[in-house]
DNA sequence: GGAGCATCTTTACCTCGTAAACATGCTGTC
DNA sequence: GACAGCATGTTTACGAGGTAAAGATGCTCC
């Protein structure tokens, strides 16, 4: 991990997200990610004024990833950002678009996602990573191009965010409660959960460990979006 | 606070309860909760094994109070523990009245709530305290009582989950820049948003603060309901 | 060639979680 | 009533982690 490479902030944060990826959040220490670098704790100062400010350099990583398989697509920001063409896709579609790629780069930093519901606890809106804001902004946009209300944007907003952000976390709970046992039911620990108390649970048993995966997440985005547009 | 009755597991969670609310997650340590209850810090540990643990005892706290505030009404566990009887309330209007409760304890202990959505990466579904447990149990229950067949079960306990608790967490995010001013916009610190990049966040201003209340909340459950439920 | 700055290192402090050994007083037994 | 044994809380101590402050080092530009 020694590079005599200079240290920038892309590569404190990179080395970050690397650790993040690889040994969770718990494994992640200033010094832990020093020593990726090849370097002195207090070096990392110069690139980030915090841990805090580090994990936010991560969720803004998501945000990039996220621009990155937007961009080319006509769910892009250059259909946001290009002035109110009206070949634009139909916005319905493009909130699924942004929802499926947001749940793909998610799953892909299944580590980081917890970040996603933290951080804007500790953080308020307008402080948030430039990506983020961004891609809030993509949103708002793409709302009231299509003509909706304040009102219905608002709403919206709030439901397509909320549906996106609750169906991640939801998907990346964990269910494994022994790694090493191959019997699903095992593997879950479900001889675990007293039969007379929890016999659904048991009952529906590994089931319950079935991802929704992207189609489900795309049938909510609609039927949120259907019930809080309005009724043109 | 320093009191002469003897420790238990309820009052050491009642502190670090107290704590929370009142100074956030990051006011929360062994030291402090046994400052709070007069006491050396390892004196907890008999109590509880470890911080971990007392963390998932403050998201037991939660559900209780969901029980508490669920009990009596005809939504309450007693009207799913009775064998099927065909006077149960509706199950839609079941889950609407959950969610319902769910909003209003969380939003009781806004620091709290993260905990909601942090603990299940940690800690695997059958590891999970006992009265989240029942309330998984519970929605189940309900809606195999309906009659639904198991995909649409699986389908709707997942949205609906994943629904209320992404829009408590959004609503609970930091939007408060600047505690000590009175304008609205200057408090979100929009102005430090750069106009020419960020004009629909500017403009929709402090819309984006305001809560989408209860009502909201239960329309989303509705619509993905109706989404997920057979075409019966 | 030397002043001055940017970059990284050294030291050190404080907070935390928690292991291990210890003190203390109550309980029940004979 | 004395004492063994246990439950309850305390003392001590370690190691991990975030980060402030001052120091070293070498490059840039006059």
């Amino acid at each position: 991990m020694a590079d005599r490479a200079r240290l920038t902030r892309e590569r404190v944060v990179g080395a970050a997200l690397r650790i993040v990826d690889g040994e969770g959040l718990d494994g992640l220490s200033m010094r832990r990610v020093a020593e990726e670098l090849g370097v002195e704790t207090m070096a990392l100062y110069r690139y980030t004024p915090s841990k805090d400010d580090l994990l936010d350099g991560l969720v803004e990583r998501i945000f990039i990833e996220l621009e990155e398989n937007l961009s080319g697509t006509p769910f892009g920001a250059e259909a946001v950002a290009g002035a109110g063409d009206e070949d634009a896709p139909p916005w319905r579609e493009a909130l699924v678009a942004v929802a499926r790629a947001m749940y793909r780069v998610a799953l892909a930093h299944p580590n980081v996602a917890p970040l996603l519901a933290l951080r804007p606890f500790t953080v308020p809106l307008t402080r948030r990573p430039p990506a983020v804001l961004r891609a809030h902004e993509r949103l708002l946009t793409r709302l009231e191009r299509a003509g909706l209300g304040e009102r219905a944007t608002l709403d919206i907003y709030r439901a397509v965010i909320s549906w996106v952000l609750g169906y991640i976390l939801f998907e990346l709970r964990e269910v494994v409660d022994n790694p090493d046992e191959p019997e699903p039911a095992f593997r879950m620990g479900l001889h675990r959960l007293p039969v007379k108390e929890f016999p659904r649970l048991r009952a529906l048993g590994p089931g319950l460990a079935v991802r929704g995966g992207e189609e489900q997440l795309a049938a909510g985005v609609t039927a949120l979006v259907d019930r809080f547009a309005p009724p043109t």
